[in-house]
DNA sequence: CTAGCGGGCGAG
DNA sequence: CATCGCTCGCCCGCTAG
């Protein structure tokens, strides 16, 4: 570009496209908006507050780009002497004599006033094959002297070369992020591409598209010949004057080539409509509707946008709109690729024991919200607060810039308790997709910079890289100053990448002090802490809050402050605790792990088990479980609809289990049930509510991976926690214990021998024949079936036509009614315990209830009652009472109380229990059947029945305190619990129609 | 004493 | 119209055996 190129550009400026705007009030001097607001905002705010001059008009000819390189020609004596000593900028290596921690935040050097392509940007990748980029830049600045203000050749001259060279990484970067490392079609090839004034989508969004298809973009309208095509949203009519002879079209040319993959006529956008005659489109649209269009939703038999969770496509659709299931899948599917990539690259070692480290946790600031923002030209993030979320009050927010965050506004709130703290809060829509794109590019450029020997996932925005420091002395000045600029890369990097998503990165010798880091660096920021001296550390770490600590949530600051610290602080710091605690004091008050965790994290280290992702990254990231949950929208009316739920869920699970070649020998499931007090319909629309949860979980005899298997066990345990289907308010189900199919050995479904059980290097007892058979007949036949269900080989089994339950102890009392007698005989004294092991959990259960009830049964107490016609207790009111029973009243569940009842039996087993103790005890049973926890009840129930059975196993004769609990048992416990049963209207299985 | 269960917690 | 409160892994206390 030569002078006269320029002076003409200058000659021709005319008006500007910004819209002078108001400023805002500048925030409070210690809010981290002080910070970040000015990195993009203040230019803008500048530009639009004074009266326009001449000088003015000339700068609204560029790009915001050229723009700001221009203003920061002014500062480049500074900017070069940053860039002799590129990891340490002369004030910051002051600094780190005594201060081991450097921020350095976004006004700050090296991202200049807008970290988006400084004239002089200090690349210094080693491994960077496009060498022309990095001579481009950073010795070009060296080469070139101060500049005045208005050399402008030199300066136009220079950024072009950078920016060429910078086209080239971002579309080398693109393919290998989002396109499999392909080429993306050259659709712009020959075309110089200038944009002008606002667009949607945004000039950075349409620079990368027209790049990494072919095409070259010029930041300004340098003579007449080289730009061939001009792309703007709107025109003033001064600009389109000016621009008669080019071709002017609006930005859709761009998209809908691109999606069309090919260069589409670009006379059909054409903004102007002159000399070629086209009809003019109505293609500029004010910024205000420049918004995407809602996506069309497929009218395919059922309604597939639904929140009705009886539809069939419910699961799929609340899934494609659930951030927090995005998530868990986005996470998920980065672990499984770091899996495979890990052993595919089998040169990849975790890294040798004792070797230094440098860690940088590197993560996107208020991700969501960020890209949310970018997608849509009428906010600035610097300026508005922002928030993504979906409805308007009860619709939580997933991500709030940090303008928000300034008035109090955070992550999860709910939009309407936000908009108290920040009236003015604008809420944006998701976009699943550009989050994924952009997370993919921070992937890309991490892995591409060959600075990193491990890239941990931690989520879709976040990871962990580490490197290997070795052959560096401890405390080396220059590992300080190559993490500090290997750091400053990486952002600038993902920044443009992005068009303009900011990292924060924290780099530091441990994964504790690597997160503690980016939290003091956020938001966009970084935060190198190379000293290794513990003095240093906890100097570092003193101040912050005991919450920033990874793995210390509410609940453990709760506990903290109640055992530890008193409340003597609103908000405990990492100091507060340190100061007033011991190994011993954690270890007690928060368990043994997690005091010794916390003691660790203390000091700034890591523990055994955080420290895992490095020494054994492939185990760490191995998949264990996987599981569905549904806590939203859960309305059903019948217990059918919730069975056809079920299988959905099950269908959905064992397809990614299929997918993954796993099988699972465990499913467990989660019932969330509307508490009792609860408003049938919660404050949020469609929520759960306030909720107890309840779970129970099963086995398999064999592994499996069969629908119809995990299926039936889940509704099984569903009838077992006796929710009553309108108060369903969430279920989930879990797979759990995975195992790779390869990995198993097929000898699990080798046949049955008999030679099998004496075998030694069997990992599966052979089935016991003689425990089969001495099996009462009804249940010999259910257990023959599920055997025969996993190709389990037995023995020989009489023609048997067993009814089509799936609960065999119904089938069983059904069958059976009260012939005692013959079940006495059936039924073996003790249960062999090779065989129990082979059984589901279900059907295991229901064996043993079957024992011991059949026992009971067989014994005095029923003779007892039938002789006296009535079940009257025969109490005395002077016995002495057992002052625990008073507990009952405060007892949740039933775990705590199974040794306070066996006690309790103990105490009274002679002399039975007093009237008190069990009117009491009543009423606390009584009190769980109105919670509806009928499983608990009948925990109870067992843990008394055993422990009486118990007792009688070693008395002869039968004390009258037995006798009395016995009845107890039968006459009260028993109605409590079917009829806690039957008002759960639920078919809980159990029953006791003795 | 250990294994396994149900429940809690924290993370993004 | 609202609204999309998931999913994983570890740890704890308790109990059965
Ligand atoms: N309760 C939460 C927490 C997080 N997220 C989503 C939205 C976030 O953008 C993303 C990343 O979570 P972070 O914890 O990293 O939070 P942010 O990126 O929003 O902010 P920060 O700058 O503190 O990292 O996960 C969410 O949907 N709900």
């Amino acid at each position: 570009m030569d002078y006269e190129e320029l002076a003409q550009l200058l000659s021709d400026a005319s008006s500007l496209d910004a819209s002078p705007q108001e400023p805002p009030p500048p925030p409070p001097p210690d809010s981290p908006l002080r910070l970040y607001d000015s990195s993009r905002g203040a230019i803008a705010r500048e530009r639009s507050q004074r009266p326009f001059s001449q000088q003015q008009r000339l700068l609204s000819t560029l790009d915001d780009d050229s723009l700001v390189g221009l203003v920061n020609t002014f500062d480049r004596p500074t900017q070069r002497a940053r860039l002799r000593r590129p990891a340490a900028p002369a004030d910051d290596a002051a600094d780190a004599e005594d201060d081991p921690c450097i921020v350095t935040s976004s006004p700050e050097p090296p991202s200049s006033v807008v970290p988006s392509t400084p004239p002089a940007s200090s690349r210094l990748s080693e491994s960077d094959s496009s060498s022309d980029r990095s001579r481009s830049s950073s010795p070009t600045a060296a080469r070139v002297g101060p500049l005045k203000f208005g050399d402008y050749a030199q300066y136009f001259s220079d950024k072009t070369a950078h920016q060429h060279s910078r086209d080239e990484y971002m579309r080398k970067l693109y393919q290998d992020a989002l396109n499999g490392g392909r080429e993306y079609p050259p659709i712009f090839k020959d075309c110089t591409i200038y944009i002008n004034g606002r667009t949607f989508p945004d000039r950075l969004q349409l620079h990368q598209k027209i790049i990494i298809h072919g095409g070259s973009f010029k930041h300004f309208l340098s003579g007449k010949k080289s730009v061939t095509h001009i792309v703007a949203s709107n025109l003033t009519a001064k600009k389109r004057i000016e621009f008669q002879n080019y071709k002017v079209v609006a930005p859709a040319w761009i998209t809908e080539s691109i999606a069309a993959s090919k260069r589409l006529p670009w006379q059909d956008y054409a903004l102007i409509t002159g000399e070629y005659g086209q009809q003019k489109l109505q293609i500029a649209r004010p910024p205000a509707a420049a918004l995407p269009a809602p996506e069309q939703q497929p009218a395919d038999g059922f309604d597939a946008n639904s929140l009705d969770c009886k539809q069939p496509g419910f699961l799929q659709s609340f899934f494609a709109k659930s951030r927090l299931h995005q998530l868990s899948a986005w996470k998920a599917d980065l672990r499984a690729l770091f899996c495979e990539k890990y052993v595919e690259g089998a040169h990849l070692q975790p890294p040798p024991k004792g070797a230094r480290l440098a860690i940088f946790h590197v993560d996107f600031d208020c991700f969501f919200a960020t890209v949310s923002a970018l997608s849509d030209a009428r906010y600035d993030l610097s300026r508005d607060p922002l928030a993504v979320a979906h409805g308007n009050n009860s619709s939580e927010i997933a991500s709030c810039n940090y303008v928000a965050r300034s008035f109090g506004v955070k992550n999860g709130m709910w939009v309407r308790s936000a908009r108290r703290l920040c009236p003015n809060l604008i809420c944006l829509p998701y976009n699943f997709e550009q989050y994924e794109v952009n997370s993919k590019l921070l992937y890309q450029i991490l892995a591409g910079s060959g600075f990193f020997q491990m890239i941990l996932p931690i989520s879709i925005d976040e990871a962990i890289c580490v490197k290997y420091l070795d052959g560096l002395p401890d405390g080396d000045a220059s590992a300080h100053q190559q993490c500090e600029a290997i750091t400053r890369q990486i952002r600038r990097d993902v920044f443009d990448a992005t068009n303009g998503c900011t990292v924060s990165i924290g780099c530091s010798n441990s994964l504790v002090l690597a997160r503690l880091a980016l939290k003091k660096a956020k938001p966009n920021g970084q935060c190198v802490m190379a000293s290794l001296e513990q003095d240093s550390i906890d100097a570092f770490i003193e101040e912050l809050p005991l919450r920033d600590l990874p793995g210390v949530g509410a609940t453990i600051v709760d506990k903290v402050q109640q055992h530890i610290l008193f409340e003597q602080t609103a908000e405990p710091t990492i100091g507060d605790l340190k100061r007033n605690s011991s190994l011993q004091l954690l270890a007690s008050k928060l368990g043994t792990k997690t005091g010794h965790k916390l003691h660790l994290f203390l000091s700034g280290k890591d523990d055994e088990e955080n420290s895992r992702v490095l020494r054994d990254p492939l185990d760490y990231f191995a998949r264990k479980s996987i599981s569905v949950d549904i806590n939203y929208a859960i309305r059903f009316d019948t217990i059918h609809e919730i069975d056809e739920f079920i299988d959905r869920i099950c269908e959905h699970l064992t397809t990614k289990l299929g997918e993954l070649d796993m099988v699972t020998p465990q499913v467990t499931l989660k019932v969330t049930r509307r508490c009792e007090h609860a408003p049938i319909e919660p404050a949020k629309y469609l929520g759960s509510g306030e909720c107890d949860t309840f779970s129970r979980s099963s086995r398999f005899g064999v592994p499996t991976c069969e629908a119809g298997l995990i299926s039936t066990e889940v509704k099984s345990s569903f009838r077992m926690l006796g929710c009553p289907p309108k108060d369903l308010r969430g279920i989930a189900v879990q797979l759990n214990k995975l195992e790779k199919v390869s990995d198993r050995v097929c000898q699990l479904r080798l046949p049955f021998r008999e030679q099998d059980a004496s075998s030694a290097g069997s990992r599966f007892p052979a089935l016991n024949v003689n425990a089969f058979n001495s099996l009462p007949g009804a249940l010999k036949e259910d257990v023959r079936t599920e055997l025969l269900k996993r190709k389990i080989n037995l023995p020989p089994s009489p023609p048997s036509k067993r009814s089509a339950s799936n609960s065999p102890v119904k089938d069983y009392w059904g069958r059976h009614g009260k012939r005692t007698e013959t079940l006495k005989q059936e039924m073996p004294s003790t249960l062999d315990e090779d065989f129990m092991n082979h059984l589901p959990t279900q059907i295991q259960r229901e064996i043993k209830w079957d024992h011991a009830i059949v026992k009971k049964a067989s014994s005095s107490v029923r003779n007892r009652l039938s002789r006296k016609g009535t079940g009257v207790l025969n109490l005395s009111k002077n016995r002495p009472s057992k002052p625990e029973a008073v507990k009952f009243q405060s007892l949740e569940r039933p775990l705590g109380i199974s040794r306070l009842i066996k006690s309790w039996i103990d105490d009274t087993i002679d002399n039975g229990p007093h009237i008190d103790d069990l009117n009491l005890f009543d009423k606390y049973l009584t009190k769980l059947a109105a919670k509806g926890k009928t499983h608990h009840i009948l925990k109870i129930a067992r843990t008394m029945s055993s422990h009486l059975e118990y007792h009688s196993s070693f008395t002869k004769s039968n004390p009258q305190g037995r006798q009395e609990w016995e009845e107890y048992l039968l006459i009260r416990m028993i109605p409590t619990l079917t009829a806690s049963a039957a008002k759960s209207d639920s078919g809980v299985q159990v029953t006791f129609d003795l």
